[in-house]
RNA sequence: GGCGCAUUCGUCUAGUGGCCCAGGACACCGCCCUCUCAAGGCGGAGAUCGCGGGUUCGAAUCCCGCAUGCGCCA
């Protein structure tokens, strides 16, 4: 009673006229949440095992677990495998990594059981057996014998007419002792549900408000499949139940099922829970994300060089606001401030634009040790085999202040410091080289580089960003070219690229002996390709 | 087709009757900084709050209708 109809909806736009008392400011919906939850609030994700995690399904995880830390409840996971037909092999792991790899910590669930066990449907068959018992028995289940041919039938007919469809009750009023005779003699059927006929049911959902629908229009839903497994109907209604969940947190194409779970929880003498219907993330042509938009699995982004850190604070905001302003929050943070109540029930479109920036503040905010790992650990996968592993993580330290605000991705540190790796490097294309000045007059360019290896020579007892910036520096003036311009033959001498971390710091870290010598393969090079 | 949900800059979002002829962020444009690329700083452009009625002294905000999108029945 009081947990549906008083869960008072922070956003309605219509329907429910004032029924719903509205808490005025977000500081009001906090305080009348936390004393009513206080202690008692358990959650859950309860993914099918048919695939990895998606970033819709799992921003929805992200807000639910945001739930439960904030009001020191439970997070719980749970697998809904009765469709085995479509069960994917390894998804079980593979949704415990996801949730691992984002730090959304488990309380309760299939890896770390708990006292409301077990966590996987499949082993739950009994209990949805039993449910179904006691609504055979209470007369709000029946056994309906229809065969697939005589569903497809039925709808046909529906739509030659233009009725609406659904089923009809076939079977409905069929004697109950006779039809259970039928059953025990082993015919096929399945366990319907007893929907009421006339009247309407009310529902809260915690971000709409009020939903009705009018009974008339809802048909019976089947509860027990022929092979003995529980639909997700009756298993919804059984294990949140059993588990004593008390906020269903689920995507919104199960609105128009609900006002018939909440039913089902009525017959079984329960009261339903809460429920937040979380809306969809659209791809960039407006449906539904989905694989076609590129990656989508949380394991894709962790693949991709995504900080796990970033992707968490970029779901969670979408859809949510902590203010008017803030846009980068930690897990904490967001913790001590998250309610369900105050989530955007609007789909929203995917800006992966928007995550990419986040991923390099994180990067750049992140401490520099910390970063230096993530990057090491990164390199080790992406380095050519060439380079000895584990790689040398000293180097990595040196040269990661040079590139952290470079990057965006952890993807991209190889491509970026692959020179640092190599005591040679192979030679550029000898246009790479040139800057503006030498661009007219090519064959400049492989003296002044020459002058610049000379100027450089005297300095492999002194081989630091100061002094090595010096010389130069003078000796662009000296030659009467643009710094930029020398400094660049130099660039693509020591990296063989034309994109780099700052030149000088990137030679000291190289050290002479090595970047001598590529200078000097750069200079040969160029000779050859501009004659004087 | 029936039912339901949604609707604020290109995108994400703030907004809960006067503080909003609408604030922030990404992307975009310009300038500054600068050895490349970034990062950073400053500035700019960008929303008749889907449309139409109504309630009110006053509406993005409340009510009604319509439209569009999406979902479910499939």
């Amino acid at each position: 009673m009081a947990r549906v109809r008083g869960a008072a909806p922070r956003r309605h736009r219509r329907g429910d006229r004032g029924a719903a008392r509205r808490p005025r400011r977000r500081g009001a919906a906090a305080r009348r949440g936390r004393g009513r939850w206080a202690m008692s609030v358990r959650v859950r994700y309860a993914p099918s095992p048919t695939g990895d995690p998606h970033v819709g399904n799992i921003r929805t995880a992200i807000w639910t677990w945001l739930h439960a830390r904030r009001h020191g409840g439970a997070f719980i996971l749970r697998i809904e495998d009765t469709d085995q037909s479509r069960a994917v092999e390894g998804s079980v792991e593979r949704i415990e990594d996801s949730l691992r790899w984002l730090g959304l910590d488990l309380d309760e669930g299939p890896e770390q059981g708990g006292d409301y066990g077990p966590y996987v449907q499949s082993q739950r068959l009994e209990r949805y057996h039993a449910a179904s018992e006691q609504l055979l028995a209470d007369g709000n289940a029946y056994r309906c014998f229809c065969t697939p041919d005589d569903l497809r039938a039925m709808r046909e007919r529906q739509r030659a007419a233009g009725r609406p469809q659904g089923y009809e009750g076939v079977c409905r009023d069929l004697d109950a002792a006779r039809a259970a005779a039928r059953a025990a003699a082993g015919e096929s059927h399945v366990i319907r549900f007893r929907m009421p006929r006339d009247g309407v049911t009310v529902f809260s959902d915690l971000i709409r408000g009020a939903i009705r629908y009018e009974n008339r229009l809802l048909d019976d839903l089947v509860l027990l499949k022929s092979d003995g497994f529980p639909t997700y109907h009756l298993a919804h209604a059984v294990d949140d139940h059993a588990m004593a969940i008390t906020h269903v947190t689920r995507g919104d194409e199960w609105i128009p099922s609900t006002p018939r779970h909440v039913r089902i929880f009525e017959a079984l003498g329960h009261e339903p829970p809460t429920y937040v219907h979380t809306p969809v993330i659209l791809g960039p042509d407006g449906g539904k994300l989905s694989k076609r938009h590129g990656a989508q699995s949380v394991l894709d982004y962790a693949a991709e060089g995504y900080l796990p850190e970033a992707l968490l604070n970029f779901l969670a905001i979408m859809g949510w606001a902590l203010d008017d302003k803030t846009e980068i929050l930690s897990a904490a943070e967001m913790c001590a401030a998250f309610d369900l109540a105050d989530l955007n029930p609007a789909p929203a479109g995917f800006n992966s634009e928007k995550l990419e920036w986040m991923n390099g503040v994180y990067m750049r905010q992140l401490p520099e040790a910390d970063l230096a790992a993530r990057f090491a650990e990164r390199l080790d996968r992406d380095l050519p085999e060439s380079v000895t592993r584990p790689v040398d993580g000293g180097l990595v330290e040196q040269f990661t202040p040079l590139i952290r605000e470079r990057v965006k991705l952890l993807s991209e540190v190889a491509e970026l410091t692959d020179f640092f790796f190599a005591e040679d490097v192979p030679v550029a294309e000898p246009g790479e080289f040139l800057g503006r000045s030498f661009r007219r007059e090519p064959e400049r360019a492989a003296p002044a580089l020459a002058a610049a290896t000379a100027a450089l020579e005297g300095l492999r007892d002194d081989w630091r960003t100061e002094p090595l910036e010096a010389a130069l520096r003078s000796l662009a003036e000296e030659l009467g070219v643009r710094a930029g311009d020398l400094f660049m033959l130099c660039r693509v001498g020591v990296t063989g690229k034309r994109v780099t971390p700052p030149l000088f710091e990137t030679m000291e870290i190289v050290g002479p002996a090595a970047s001598l010598a590529r200078l000097a393969a750069a200079e040969t090079a160029l000779r050859a390709a501009y004659p004087a």
